[in-house]
DNA sequence: ATACAGGCTCGCC
DNA sequence: GGCGAGCCTGTA
């Protein structure tokens, strides 16, 4: 029985290799001329011709709606763009991810993968969530590819630390177990959350074991559409500190943060994205530049 | 080999 | 209420 034929959604504006790239999903995997990946429980192929996505779900009916609204097409990036800060770092990086996109992740499995990104780097990220997945999450197939769905709070609630543990989780494992508990308990309700004003959301995922500000604010912009959440890692940091405040010191996180909103403004998530994939792929093809130190933050114990 | 990652959390001052 | 150290593990 002959396959289904793709559907085609009309995507101007969009770049999906760039936006799958940028370090907001860690899971879809390159699959000859596209990607395949899970959104939510569906499994899903992507291939982008031009201002032409071709889709493909595992189980048809393929539902174009739920593909464009995970890669926010609808977002007016044309505007979002004039909204930045005009000055010379952010029109640089503004230029270079043309069509990158802020996309619309299921609540838990954002939140979750957050939790076990801290002090990690993208590929092992990466790997972290492929471990979980392919271990606990229901598996799928789309595209003649085997793809898995991330595991629900539930399913992670009645794992123990040990169990994490074999993922690579280190001592992400503890904060994952006992999120994933508050939540499968019913504790926390992520959906309910989602009416929350931002300060009030942030602080409430700040309660969660193993999240702080800065995964508060990956998860408010990418599961919650919170376009203004600027999250501050330390690649952002070193940029705002080099090109943005170098003659300033004492710069309390408080004082970051307070610049960010201000200076940013209403699509500041957007811009932070931005900033930072910039930053991070050609940091990578520099390779040598002695001078870029990884910023005043490391002291480690000797031993 | 060794430093260091897209942090959070404590204990100390 | 700011600052530093410890926590795990894979990658460059």
């Amino acid at each position: 029985m002959r396959r289904t034929a793709f559907e085609t959604i009309e995507a101007p504006d969009f770049d999906l290799a760039l936006t799958l790239d940028s370090g907001q999903a860690f899971h879809w995997e390159r699959a000859g001329a596209g990607f395949v990946g899970a959104i939510g429980d569906r499994a899903v192929y992507v291939e982008q011709c031009g201002s032409v996505l071709k889709v493909r779900d595992g189980e048809p009916p393929t539902l174009p709606r739920v593909i464009s609204r995970y890669f926010s097409l609808d977002h007016p990036l044309a505007e979002i763009c004039a909204s930045f800060p005009n000055d010379p770092a952010m029109r640089t990086a503004s230029d270079y991810c043309r069509g990158l996109r802020i996309i619309r992740q299921p609540r838990w499995e954002c939140l979750a993968t957050f939790i076990t990104s801290s002090m990690k780097q993208v590929a092992h990220i990466r790997q972290i969530s492929r471990t979980l997945r392919r271990r606990f999450g229901e598996t799928r197939t789309v595209h003649g590819i085997e793809t898995h769905v991330y595991p629900a709070a539930r399913r992670i609630a009645e794992l123990n630390e040990v169990e994490l543990r074999k993922c690579a989780l280190g001592y992400r494992a503890k904060n994952l177990l006992s999120t994933a508990r508050l939540i499968s308990r019913g504790e926390v309700d992520l959906d309910r959350l989602a009416t929350l004003p931002d300060e009030e959301l942030r602080a409430r995922l700040c309660e969660l074991p193993g999240v702080g500000a800065k995964i508060a604010n990956c998860v408010l912009l990418f599961a919650y559409e919170r376009l203004r959440a600027f999250p501050i890692d330390v690649w952002i940091e070193r940029i705002l500190r080099e090109r943005y405040l170098q003659r300033r010191r004492k710069l309390t996180s408080e004082k970051l943060r307070q610049f960010c909103n201000e200076y940013f403004g209403a699509y500041g998530g957007y811009a932070q994205q931005y900033l930072f994939h910039h930053a991070r792929t050609t940091a990578s093809q520099k390779r040598k530049p002695s001078s870029t130190k990884p910023a005043p933050r490391l002291s480690r114990k000797a031993r």
